[in-house]
DNA sequence: CGGTGTCCTTCCGTTGGACGGAACCTCGAG
DNA sequence: CTCGAGGTTCCGTCCAACGGAAGGACACCG
């Protein structure tokens, strides 16, 4: 429907298809890729492409090809997503990471994805599977069981239908997760054990403003039987904390 | 000439007018706001912003106006400033930041301002001046100077002859300033004392790839007196480790 | 309760800008 | 030199974008 891919008609969605040839995460095209992927002939992206490129929503990279640009990347940061829930909670995950050393992830539900919204690692780079800003399924992680768990019915239902395995412990079975997110809400926690990423294990709790939970806060440990109570404990502490700020910043 | 304001006459830049108007930082904006800001009649304001939302540029907040999406916001993280630069950094950042508790802050230089591109605080919340993401002037911040006695002739010329003053301390001589860029070079780095706002001193390093300066790292810090050689020694390692690894990023 | 403001939304006839096929560069490989 | 794969420019046609005007929706006020 409005996911409509159609043979671009109103120029605003010629340009925004532009754009979303980015989308997969492709950091630099061709002018041909992009005409491609964004699926008009060469000539009109050319002339688009020319006209971000002048305002600064593209960049030429040292390559030759196309990249998304510095406006582009500043207006962004303009989102609430980021202004709002990000500044407030960054301290936050400065302390938690302090303390725990582990890897401290923050998310929000979007549609029925998780959006990794904030994330701090070690200090020595590990390779992590969450970039900030990209989708993780809501089923295959922490963060995501979490939002799942409280995100309305429609959503839930949908996201249970239709369970993609990535490693041989996801869990695919509709039933086993239903429990899952009940004992979620129950416990005020939930957990994963490899089932998005092999090695990886982590325990997530819920962001509430009032009685509506806004996004999750999560740290990737390498095993679950290690200290998880004081992580769990770690982990509501700091969540409560940006949950009290952000109602103070709401309210404001 | 290109930075032509003229009354919207493509399509396409009428939409980047849209985008822009968010520009000046304004979070969030009503429908006739964004008209007058983009110099459009609110009609087609009005028919570009539905195009928007339906895409995800553009979203309604709580208060039922219009802010910049989602879908931007993830979309801004691809650009090669956020993804190459910033992630390569982060954790020296970090590091720095743990071991001098002081705020750290990066920046490139984007035609004549410096662009912070990211920014590590103290765990409680200080007000800083830099969000990232934003534009401060050359001259008055410590690593804006790093960035112009690097920057070519043509650029320093023009800043130099538009030095606008911020605060009591702002260098507003082009033959001071241009003295204080000349041993910011010859030292291998800057400083400023309350020169944009009151309160904040701050030292800055270049960043270096080969011999070319891509971006500077600095410190806000109380006062000057307290500890400057071993600050600067910690900006130094850190920036040379930055600039090895983003030379080897290039590389690959 | 009708008046008056502000802001949002929809409609529709006109017209000028977008469209894209085709021709033309540019460059590197064979 | 030829060939091929991008990238760039041109220009006549045509239809989608335009925006004035009119019609809600809501709030505040006398």
């Amino acid at each position: 429907m409005s996911r409509n891919e159609s043979p671009g008609r109103t120029v605003t969605s010629k340009v925004l298809a532009v754009l979303a040839a980015f989308d997969a995460g492709s950091r630099e095209l061709s002018l041909t890729d992009l005409a491609q992927r964004a699926d008009l002939p060469v000539a009109t992206a050319h002339r688009l492409v020319g006209e971000l490129l002048e305002w600064g929503a593209l960049d030429r990279t040292t390559a030759g090809g196309y990249a998304v640009g510095r406006r582009l990347w500043d207006l962004g940061l303009l989102a609430p997503v980021n202004t709002d829930l990000r500044s407030v909670a960054a301290p936050f995950l400065q302390d938690l990471h302090a303390a725990t050393r582990a890897t401290v992830q923050l998310a929000v539900r979007d549609d029925d994805r998780a959006l990794y919204v904030d994330r701090l690692s070690g200090s020595v780079s590990t390779p992590v599977v969450s970039r900030v800003g990209s989708r993780l399924p809501l089923h295959a992680t922490a963060v995501g069981k979490v939002l799942l768990a409280h995100a309305p019915d429609a959503v839930r239902l949908r996201v249970l239908g239709s369970l993609t395995r990535h490693t041989p412990h996801t869990v695919t079975s509709p039933a086993i997760l239903d429990e899952q997110l009940r004992r979620a809400r129950r416990d005020g926690f939930a957990t994963t054990a490899e089932e998005m990423s092999r090695g990886a294990c982590s325990v997530a709790v819920p962001v509430c403003v009032g009685d509506e939970v806004v996004a999750a806060l999560g740290a990737v440990v390498p095993d679950l039987r290690h200290g998880r109570p004081e992580l769990v404990a770690g982990l509501r502490v700091a969540s409560q904390g940006i949950g009290r700020r952000l109602a103070l910043h709401a309210a404001r």
